[in-house]
DNA sequence: AAACAAGTTGAAATCGATTTCAAATCTTGA
DNA sequence: TCAAGATTTGAAATCGATTTCAACTTGTTT
């Protein structure tokens, strides 16, 4: 049966030395003198004192947790990010908050709101839906950064891929397997990632001297039912192609599946590629190229440079590059 | 630009009483003259009062959090669970709080203390890897509920599918479509769900006249690899089989690669059915018949059944259904 | 009309830390 | 040796709520 829990002053006491003291050594304010110090430290070990959280917070001091906003807690990217932030607090003083954006913007702005009156010390978005005016607002109120959504500014508060550059190598990889059709299905199109993918995908062709046919990009919504009804209807019109480009990995299941349904195999009649290479991927059939987002190393790397920020210490984004993985879902083209 | 945020005494002053009458009308503890009510709720409109939620948990008050523990918040079965959660909660005052178990007992019972330090009011675990001599000490804590995993004792705070009996139906189908050797990848030992899911197995092949083969029976563990693995050893040792029933779906999916890997169809020459009805198994090819687990209401119920209790209302935990959802990765054996 | 119970109210203590300010101690240089 | 400056230290105020306790209003009963 543990007795109750010890205060500040419990260890004062102990270590016959004031509260002041006591919280100087244990937020390294002002120097105190080594042999309090030890006391101080010693009494700490002893009775296994932990700082109530409220009274820390409430004195104006910091709350040691990280507000995490994720935009759909459920989506496996998002998730794996998720992990990546909590893998790195987990050695850290700071414990993760965490709210669900629900895809709404409102909701978003709600949540972030009952962060802010919990006291966080930062603010980590896990994609985004909030425009890029109210990011800067709460990156004002606290030091806030965004992992998973390229910003156009803010630039040095965001983690993420270059995805112009990944579409752009996946869809260099389709053509350089003799692919000339090739389809995209493009992700929710007032997500900045989708348009840069699109982008991507668009400068492939160009540059390779390929037109670009609008009937061959279609709108989809990063879930597999739009990867499914796109391909369908291409079909179902006759459109030729022999290749496609999906925004994230489940869409493109999808479109495999729509396939499949007209009796067209993947590779030997349409390749397939998709994006993110969710853990399922590489157990699909056939196991599916993909373009590999480092979603944990992201994640890691947004809670490194909160915690370093926070601190006022240095640190430098790091530059995570996205690869094509290739696997059984793409061949050449015949 | 906001001005500071309104504490309790600028609406005691705006509404000419006291802080100690502003409490009442707050917390509802003592009854308060109409008028006064009233003034007082006019003033916390006008100034958008929200109360400071370190100062309430610190003065002893509650803390309106909820800390919920997930064994992996990355699981697709989990998640969707924490789903469920976060939206009762978000009609509530109440807040969820994540923590992640990591699949670890220490890592887990550690977070918990954490989360007992923020002095949640509720502790609700998503699966589970303690035991539930733990479980019974957190609850005399805290009010504390378990989704997603079956317990023995303590079934008044435990929401979860009868997992023997939804397994026992899985194979139930399976021996309704012919089926006469099939195999069953298990999950993690340790964890009472797989157990009790190969126990409705073994009942099934036993009602219905069949023996069981120890030899038909793979050691799994929840994911893919081990899935696609089990069913590669027993291909190469010749073992013969017509049916697999899978732990889980990804597990089911990496069988089903390893299947196609040897030429052999799903579902005409082999059936397989996963179990969690995952997103992603409407998508496979061909779409993956699986159970189905209510998740998603699952998570709700919890939540709503932690509300209740905490506020001393009365609840009943509902008895949620888990079903088999017939899609096209079964079929009539021959 | 007096006595008493029930219903309202505010002052002050409390929760457990941080932080300001002034006092106490220790150096140092002239 | 002593004043000036630098270091350490503790007392007390503070953060923003809840809660106890006593006092003050009412209304009811006799």
């Amino acid at each position: 049966m543990k007795s109750k829990k010890a205060t500040i002053d419990d260890i004062a006491k102990r270590a016959n030395v004031s509260k002041s003291t006591v919280s100087r050594v244990l937020n390294d304010t002002t120097p105190v003198h080594e042999a309090k110090r030890v006391a101080v430290e010693a009494a700490m070990k002893e009775l296994d004192f932990k700082p109530n959280v409220f009274a820390r917070s409430l004195a104006g001091g910091q709350s040691k947790t990280i507000g995490v906003l994720t935009q759909h807690l459920g989506s496996p990217f998002y998730d794996t990010i998720s992990q990546g932030v909590i893998a790195h607090l987990s050695g850290t003083s700071y414990w993760p908050l965490f709210a669900d954006g629900n895809d709404e913007p409102e909701t978003a702005a709600e949540a972030v709101e009952n962060l802010l009156g919990r006291r966080i010390d930062g603010l980590i978005f896990i994609g985004g839906m909030l425009t890029e005016q109210k990011l800067i607002e709460f990156n004002n109120r606290v030091p806030t950064f965004v992992v998973g959504l390229e910003l156009l500014t803010m630039t040095d508060h965001c983690i993420s891929v270059n995805n112009e550059l990944a579409a752009f190598n996946a869809t260099k990889h389709l053509i350089d397997l003799g692919h000339r059709s090739i389809v995209h299905i493009t992700g929710i199109s007032n997500h900045i990632d989708a348009v840069r993918r699109l982008e991507g995908y668009q400068r492939a062709l160009t540059e390779s001297g390929i037109k670009i046919d609008p009937e061959l990009i279609c709108e989809g919504m990063f879930d597999g039912q739009s990867g499914h009804d796109a391909v369908m209807k291409l079909l179902d019109r006759g459109k030729q192609f022999t290749a496609v480009f999906a925004a994230n990995d489940v869409c493109a299941m999808g479109a495999k599946l729509a396939l499949s349904r007209r009796s067209l195999s993947v590779p030997d009649d349409v390749s397939v590629i998709g994006f993110d290479d969710q853990h399922e991927a590489s157990f699909t059939v056939p196991p599916m190229t993909t373009v590999r987002q480092p979603a944990f190393e992201m994640g890691v790397a947004a809670a490194t440079a909160m915690v370093a920020m926070i601190n006022k210490k240095s640190f430098t984004l790091p530059q995570l590059p996205a690869e094509v993985t290739v696997r059984e879902s793409t061949a050449k083209a015949h």
